[in-house]
DNA sequence: TGACAGGGGGTGT
DNA sequence: ACACCCCCTGTC
């Protein structure tokens, strides 16, 4: 038997290009709701994963944020993580499109979060993430996700030797659909995942049977796209946004869940209305961008909450 | 330290 | 409007 070879983790570095970020801000985009995959290790650093893109982030304040990964994966995810990130321009030109100069209360929210930006996530993988999340907090479903990672994942092969050190289950990739397919209900409910693990497990068992359903969906407009995912068990609207915003690039998508239903009607006087009222005013008020201020709108309203 | 009640980022009927 | 499922959190 030989020892396991040691991960080497490649030098911190300054990302590329630049992304200034408070600690609040880099928290929300990484743990506010997006992605599931990110735990908090020292003072302002976070470590995650997609795909099998293993990677720690920190920040300093007033500089940009720095990276490290498994040296392995230096050049796989050197070219992955600014589209992971949002680092372009299409971030740019929302940024400026959204109203902010009109309306201040999204001013506002804007303000209190520097540099929070939307994930563009893989589709597949927020697919699986948002069927986990009807009905529960982050922390459950940050459990869930481990749990599928650790039990019905592969390993990556660039971090086998330590896997055991990471924490929630980084180092193992999602199951992919494929693999779903093959897992019982009850496999699936020992995940944690409740009623869920029925929709999962009928989810899986459709797209392994419509191989090119899920990425021709991803390449159709936002409307069909959306209409389309709700043919899906367990996906209503608002997981339907949900995937496309945060997993298919769909700026107009926006969101609507209890939080957004109840900021909305206390800043924005739609006291009564409907989620899909709400949704439909989102993206008229906010535009083509919505899915964005959305967002802001979302931090703001949890750190409003946690103050009181 | 442990038991208990309440509530939860939604969907489907 | 209610069931689905059960884990987390706060509280005593």
């Amino acid at each position: 038997m030989s020892d396991p070879v040691p991960l080497r983790w490649t030098e911190w570095r300054p990302l590329e290009p630049g992304l200034c970020v408070t600690p609040a801000s880099l928290a929300e985009i990484v743990d506010g709701g997006q992605s599931f995959r990110w735990w908090p290790r020292a003072e302002g650093s976070w470590i995650g994963q997609w795909s099998e893109h293993v990677i720690e982030l920190r920040s300093h304040p007033g500089t940009t944020l720095e990276w490290r990964c498994p040296a392995d994966q230096d050049d796989l995810i050197r070219d992955a993580l600014p589209r992971y990130l949002g680092l372009d321009q299409r971030h740019v030109a929302a940024m400026r499109a959204l109203p902010w100069r009109s309306d201040p209360h999204l001013r506002r929210a804007m303000d209190a979060f520097p540099g929070l930006r939307l994930l563009r996530q893989p589709f597949g993988e927020t697919l699986l993430t948002f069927l986990c999340s009807a009905t529960k907090q982050i922390v459950q479903i940050k459990q869930m996700v481990t749990l599928l990672a650790q039990r019905l994942g592969r390993p990556v092969s660039t971090c086998h030797s330590i896997s055991d050190t990471l924490p929630g289950g980084l180092g193992w990739r999602l199951p992919t659909w494929e693999e779903l397919a093959n897992v019982s209900e009850v496999r699936l409910r020992d995940c944690l995942l409740g009623f869920r693990a029925r929709y999962i497990r009928e989810t899986a068992v459709f797209l392994a049977s419509h191989p090119d359903w899920l990425e021709e969906t991803r390449r159709l407009p936002y409307v069909d796209a959306k209409a389309r995912l709700c043919e899906l068990p367990g996906v209503g609207e608002k997981v339907a946004d949900c995937v496309l915003l945060f997993g298919g690039g769909k700026d107009e998508a926006f969101p609507v869940d209890v939080w957004i239903l109840k900021a909305m009607a206390r800043r924005y006087g739609l006291e009564k209305w409907s989620p899909q009222h709400v949704a439909h005013f989102g993206r008229v008020h906010f535009g083509a961008y919505a899915g964005l201020a959305q967002q802001f709108l979302f931090a703001f309203e949890r750190a409003a909450a946690r103050a009181r």
